[in-house]
Formats: structure tokens, C-alpha cells, sequence
DNA sequence: AATGAATGAGTGTTCATTCAT
DNA sequence: GATGAATGAACACTCATTCAT
């Protein structure tokens, strides 16, 4: 019977959203392990008996965030058609997932501030933050190969996006861009198809 | 006599100066006072004579930064020539003064990671990428006045140019782009120009 | 049937000996339940169910090492011949059983450090080392009726003893008498027999 | 000026006899530190401002005890005059200050308790002894080559007297041996003087 | 009988802040 | 102005015990 991995894995994730909400509300270290047990509905011990520890729940929220999003990510990079036009799609479709996920976009700088002074935090961004470049890299070394844009250094091209996202996506967690989600997705493809056109073959 | 004030002002920037080294080393809370006070070497009692509590040394530290920063901004914005070399100057040189206080450089994360949870740094993040902002937006203004860039939205593109940096400059901080200070600047200049020529007017 | 009966001692008995390990290894609160149940092999259900609780594990132990040590007491001292030899046989006896179980030593510290904040622990000692106590004063009585030791009080001298052999073993369980378990027991023979030629008659 | 000092070696006095209070009437472990807080008269901080830790309490607590022991013992064990008579007076005296301190003499199993689990608790009790022990060896060898004693092995006999101490102190702890501290001392005594009949020279 | 997930009171320790000197 | 001893609220984690299955 697998009832029971059901169980531990249906625990387990109860405990986790439950501590993500705290942890976007609270920060890391604002949240006490008694509001992660209020807010999942069980006990102190029940919270204990599925996690190590305070640091266990927060790893295991990072992990499970970067699996989320490479999955997405891989899959909408395989298809077909214009470099340029998978790229915006994907781009377009990681917004509409992330700013659906609105309140707990805190949580992500809270591990950006971890990540110097964890070395698991850190290890887990830049293995995370890594293959993502190089999905990204190897998607416009296509599009050079395939003549749609110059003769760029991919990497450094998969940088310039990447950082393009994370910048716009930091000044609208921080309220300095003020745009309700929607409109926010639209200024960020209109700022990537601005880096595109940058790259763009010909003229 | 000024000597007085010169004596408290000196005694405040030491403090200062202290808590951004520890604050960037262990985080806005795994610095204890303590850790502060040594850095310092002064007393504990002294430390709480120039400021009345961690949260109002945490506070010093960001207005200084930020402060600095954009006295830098508006002196270097207001030059003449084509608006594409200002910017591509200004960023060059505002990157310079950054990488050179390389080790502070992950107090900037914690301050992003408070942001939410703390309406005074908030506030003061808004208010610092606001002024920015305005700036860089007038300048491209003018820049689409004097016919060198299409007809883009200035806010908008300013914010693709400040989300840029800021993205860039997170990846770097995490590690994900591992570049020694001088070739991390040099990537920025290529992928602002980038960004620059995506809005290029004629073509 | 006996049948149910044995598989409940059986089972007791096996708790009872895993406690003992545990106890020993890690003292009376350091060791947890979890320990016990993992060392009997046993689930913590199983454990619960033939001890109501931590308190009556130790007590039964309590009671189980007395009760092995008293039998073999009253079965060593019904002989004949000297009393003096029979003392020291049963010295010797007894040390041998005691060596031999070396490992647990450290559990009758805990109960000596228990005692006086246990009344069942201290009553329980006292009564064993009270009938110990007075089956030694017995004999030493008919060895001063016998003529073979001067009038001593019969208590005082099987206090005395009874507390150089357990003082020696306490300077033996500590370390400071640092000796291989059969050189202890010709050690604590010797003293004995020095002990007793202290109360020899004649002279 | 020493106020400093003696300031801090008075507040530590006051935390220690506050602690061995505790710890004699609770045990190591059922002694909480708010307990020796509010015996201390001081406030948690001021508890830990002076010692580390509980465990750094405990360990004072024992050099403290063994320091005051053995100070005690060499002063008495320097003067002339025959060998047993300076053995039966250190053996009155160092009882006449043991049971002084009757209410903390619990602290004593605590420690014997501590030892097989405590490397720290352990050296330093067999350090301890081990001074001991060599003191009273020495007194015996003296005893044997002033042809006070048979030829017996000093060392031994060293160990059987403190075992034979020890002993009766543990079971007068443990209330076997009910007697008032007065009383009690008369029964070391006249056991000690038993052994040191048991190695008299002549006959 | 037996399992092991669940409970929750309990506790050592930390650390921002205060204040007598 | 300056010191550093003193304060005490806060908090992560443990573990004996219970109980639904």
C-alpha cells in the first residue's frame, strides 16, 4: 500500500505551504515554528516528526520552488518555431505562473539574502539559476545558428535576460514598479522584445 | 566650534561603517549588537549613545547608501552629448563605484528581503528607485526628443535599464555570473547596449 | 497455558534488558524512550504496553537487580565452617557476579543519585541494603559468639563491611582504582581480610 | 583596584551556592536554570552573564568541592606524630566537615552519577582521588618504614580507607545507616580505627 | 497485541536594550 | 560621554506519553 508515502508526502506539504505563507509574511526569521504549526493545523510534534528542523522546512521550500519552475521551463523550451517567439512565450508563460504566486514572492529575496551567508542556499541558486542559463543560452545559440540574431556570446545574452526578469520582477516585489500583474507580464515582454530587438539579425 | 558635532558625526560613520561590515557577513539578524560593538571598538554603551536601537543603525545604513548613490547619479546625468553615451557612462561608472564595496554588496539583499516587512525600508527603497527612475526617464526623454531613440515609453524603458543592472548585479552577488569586478562591469556596459539598441530610432 | 503468561514475562524482560544498556550508556534522563524501543527491538507501542511508563522501567530494574543479589546473598550464608571464611567466600562470590556485569555498573550510580529525590528508589535500597545489612551482622554475631572475632557491634561491623566493598567499587566504577575485573576482586578480598583481622579475637 | 574582581568572584560564589542548593534538592537535571535564577536572587542574564552554560555551573560546582577537600586534607596530613593517630584525626576532621554540608551531599551522587558519561566529570573526580590516594599512601609507607604498620601495599591500603569512607558516606547519604551526623562520625571512626587494627604491627 | 504518528508542556539559551556608576 | 553588568522576553527544539488504527 502506498497510503502511507501519501500520507508523509500530503503531510509534508501541508507543513510547507503552510510555512511558505509564514515565511512571505514573516521572513525567515520573523516566522516562529509555533506560527508554521498554527498556520499548517497541526501540532508542534507533528511539525517535527516531518521536519528536522526550521532550516529543513526552508531548504525544502527552495528545492521545491526550482523544481516547479525548471519543469515549466523545460517544457516550453522544446518546441518549434522562431527563437525569438519561444522565447517571449516562455518568458510570458514563467511571468503568469510567478505573479500568480503574488504573496510569496517575498520569500524569494528572503533566500537571496540567505544565499551569502548559507552555502546551501547559495549552491541551490546557482545550480537553479545555472541550468536555467544554459537552457536559455542554448536556445539563442539556435537562433544565431538559425540567423535570426547576431553573433552574440549565448551565455552572456542568457544573462542579460535572465538578470532583465529578476531586476523587473525585484522592483515589482518591491512596489517601486506599481502595476497590477497583468500589466506588469506586458512590461516585462515589452522590455525582453526591446533586449530581443537589440540582438536582432539584419536591420 | 563644530568640533563637537565633527566628533559625533565621526563616532556615528565608525559605528556605521562596523555594522555594514558584520551586517554583510552574518545578515541584518545574525549580526548581534555585541558582534557590532566589538567591530566598532567602542562599548556598548557608546554604540547606544549614537543610535537608539539596531533598527535606527539598520536605517542609517540604507539613506547613507542610497544617498550616495544618487548624489553620484544626478552629478553624472547632467552632462551633455548624445544621451545613449551618458547613459552608457553613468551605468559604467555607477558599476564601478559598486563592485569596489564588493562585501557589502549582500547587506543590499537583506535590505530587499526587509522591504516587505518593513514599511520604513520600503519606503525608502520606493523613494531611491522612484528618484532613479525619474532621472533616467527624463534622460530618455530627451533622447527620443533629440531623435536618437524610437518612441518608447520613458518610464518604461528606464525601468528595463534599472531592472537590467539590478538583475545582473543579483545574479553576480549570488554567484551565478562569476566574473572578477572588472569583466562583471564590462558585461553590464554590453548588455545595457544591447538594451540601447533595441530602442535605437532609425536602424 | 502458561503460554501468554511467558510471552509477557519474555517480553518484559527483554525491555528490561534493552533499558538496562540504554540506562547505562546514557544515564536515567539521557536516555530516551526511543533508545529503549530501538535497542528491544520493539515498537513503542509494544514497550508502552508492558511498562506504563519510563518511571516503572526503572524501577523494575530496580527491583530485578535486587532481587538476584539478595537470593544469591541468603543462599552463600546458610554454610558452615568459619564465619570468616564464609565471609570472604561470599566476598568473593559476590564480586565475581558483580564484576561480570560490568557494563551496567553505572546504573547503580543513577540510583544512588535518584535516592534521595525518589522515595520508592531510596525505600527500595534501603530495604536491600537493610536485609543485607542484617544477614551480615547475623554472622558476624556467631562468629563473636563462636569466639572467632571480639565483641564488635554486629551492625556497626557489617556496615563497615558492606561500605568498604561498595566503596571500592565505587573508586573501581569511577576509574580511579584502575585495575582488570579479577585483579579488583582479589583487591577488594585483601581489604576485606584486613577488615576482619581488625576484628579477630585473640591476638 | 580588585573591586571588579571581587565582584565577579562574589557573584559567582552566590550563583554556586544558589546552584548546589538546587541541584542537591532536584538533581542535575530536575534543576532548572530558573530555578538557581530565582535562588540566585540574580536575573537569567546575570546568570548567564557569569557562567557559560549549566554544565559550566556543574563543573564549578566540583572544582569548587574537591578544590576546598583536598586544601583541607594536605594541611592536615603534614604534622608529626605516629601514623595512625594523623590518619583517625584527618579521618575526624574531613567527616566533621562532610556532614557540615549535609543538605548538598546529594550533589555527590550527582557527580558519581555524571562520571561514566562525562569525560570532564570523570577526570576530574579521578584526579581528584587520585591526589588523594597518594597523600594517604605516602602517610601509610611512613607508618610501614616507622614499623607502625605491617608490610602491606600502601597504595591498597590507601584505597581500601577511602573506599571504606566513601562507602559509609554512601549509605548515610542513602539513610541505610540512620545515625545523626555526630554519630555517624563516631561509626567512621571506629571502622577506620577497625582497618588500621587490621594493620598494625606486632600482635 | 502492536504500530508509529501525533501531542504539547517544558527548558536551556540568546540577545536587544537598559541603567547604575 | 562612556562603561559593561544586568534584565527578561522570546524561541527552537525535545521527548514522555497517548491513541486511532
Amino acid at each position: 500500500m502506498a497510503g502511507k508515502e501519501d500520507r508523509t508526502a500530503q503531510r509534508r506539504a501541508q507543513i510547507l505551504a503552510a510555512a511558505a505563507q509564514v515565511f512571505a509574511q514573516r521572513g525567515f526569521h520573523g516566522a516562529r515554528m509555533d506560527d508554521i504549526v498554527r498556520q499548517s493545523g497541526l501540532s508542534k510534534g507533528a511539525v517535527y516528526w516531518y521536519f528536522r528542523s526550521k532550516e529543513e522546512i526552508i531548504l525544502s521550500i527552495l528545492e521545491r520552488l526550482m523544481r516547479r519552475e525548471l519543469e515549466g521551463l523545460k517544457a516550453h523550451l522544446e518546441g518549434q518555431g522562431p527563437v525569438r517567439e519561444r522565447l517571449l512565450a516562455f518568458t510570458d508563460q514563467s511571468l503568469g505562473e510567478i505573479v500568480a504566486m503574488r504573496e510569496l514572492l517575498p520569500i524569494t529575496l528572503e533566500f537571496f539574502a540567505s544565499a551569502p551567508r548559507d552555502a546551501k542556499v547559495s549552491r541551490a541558486l546557482q545550480s537553479y539559476y545555472g541550468d536555467y542559463q544554459d537552457l536559455i543560452a542554448r536556445l539563442i545559440a539556435q537562433g544565431i545558428e538559425g540567423g535570426e540574431f547576431v553573433a552574440v556570446d549565448p551565455t552572456e545574452a542568457a544573462q542579460a535576460g535572465i538578470g532583465l526578469v529578476e531586476g523587473l520582477l525585484l522592483l515589482w516585489i518591491l512596489g517601486v514598479i506599481s502595476l497590477p500583474p497583468a500589466s506588469f507580464r506586458a512590461l516585462v515582454r515589452r522590455s525582453m522584445e526591446r533586449l530581443l530587438d537589440g540582438m536582432q539579425a539584419g536591420g
